[in-house]
DNA sequence: GCTGCATGATGAA
DNA sequence: TCATCCTGCAGCA
């Protein structure tokens, strides 16, 4: 389930288990030998989480960058324990006391400072990220400006905003109210402002709950979120053909880019 | 058991 | 715009 949420929660909870520990590397799938035995033995320094990307520095200044796709997922076990490695384990840290499991990412490679440099530059502002050197919606309106392709396609450019999945993407754009085909460049600077503000504060939901979760309790009652169901948590990805919560219009559906989007055109225009 | 799809991204045409 | 890579599981026979 990797939108950029997911990856600073596992950057989180990763440094609390690996961090400053002498790890044992391996790939028991064998397609990140060289890697991983590059680092075997070494020290973690800490791990770093930027968009969608995860950067683990190690003591000799050697970073192993993750990149989880669609598909990759870790797992993380408190040791000893029975449970045996499986086979398609790309990556495997073990401490005294852990182990993660890694399978399935689209990028396991170890790079330099450098190149942790260039792909933290050509993302755009992550709204998991406190600090930001360059206002970020001004950062985004930059980048927005000269384009015309529908804002739903451009926020999820990483090089414009870095760390939006389809799930948050069609989300947020049904609580800000923007249609998805809107162009990018005659998104007013307002809604830039909101689409911001949204995401940051739906990302920081989600890392925190370890899921998506958007619905208000006033739209969904007095339920707690990790007891809604997986379609009450969201307002219109992947409820096509449903009525609006809201306004009881309904909820239409497209591809944009060859991703399917979702939203109700009465609350969005 | 098989097929197709999915919260992602890239490189070739 | 398409093919490709990575994995898991829902839906269907």
């Amino acid at each position: 389930m990797p939108e950029g949420h997911t990856i600073h929660r596992a950057a989180r909870l990763q440094n609390k288990r690996f961090k400053g520990k002498v790890l044992r590397s391996e790939s028991p799938q064998g397609r990140f030998d060289s890697g991983s035995s590059q680092i075997d033995g070494q020290e973690l320094r800490k791990i770093y989480a930027n968009g969608k990307h995860l950067f683990y520095e190690f003591d000799s200044g050697d970073f192993v960058h993750v990149h989880l796709g669609l598909f990759g997922k870790f797992r993380t076990l408190s040791l000893p324990t029975d449970d045996p490695v499986s086979e398609n384990c790309r990556w495997l840290l073990t401490s005294d006391t852990d182990r993660l499991h890694l399978a399935g990412p689209t990028v396991c490679e170890v790079i330099d400072s450098d190149q942790v440099d260039a792909i933290r530059r050509r993302l755009g502002p992550d709204p998991l990220v406190k600090r930001h050197r360059e206002d970020p919606v001004e950062k985004m309106a930059k980048r927005l400006s000269r384009r015309t392709i529908p804002i739903g396609a451009a926020i999820l450019d990483q090089k414009v905003l870095a760390g939006l999945g389809n799930v948050y993407r069609a989300e947020i754009l049904y609580l800000i109210g923007l249609d998805p085909f809107t162009p990018s460049n005659q998104v007013s600077i307002q809604d830039l402002s909101a689409l911001w503000s949204e995401s940051v504060r739906l990302l920081t939901l989600g890392e925190r709950a370890g899921r998506i979760v958007t619905t208000e309790p006033a739209d969904v009652g007095k339920q707690r979120a990790r007891d809604l169901g997986r379609y009450e948590r969201l307002y219109c990805y992947k409820r096509h053909g449903e009525q609006c919560r809201r306004c009881g219009d309904t909820i239409r559906t497209a591809d944009i880019d060859g991703r399917n989007i979702w939203w109700c055109p009465t609350e969005q225009t």
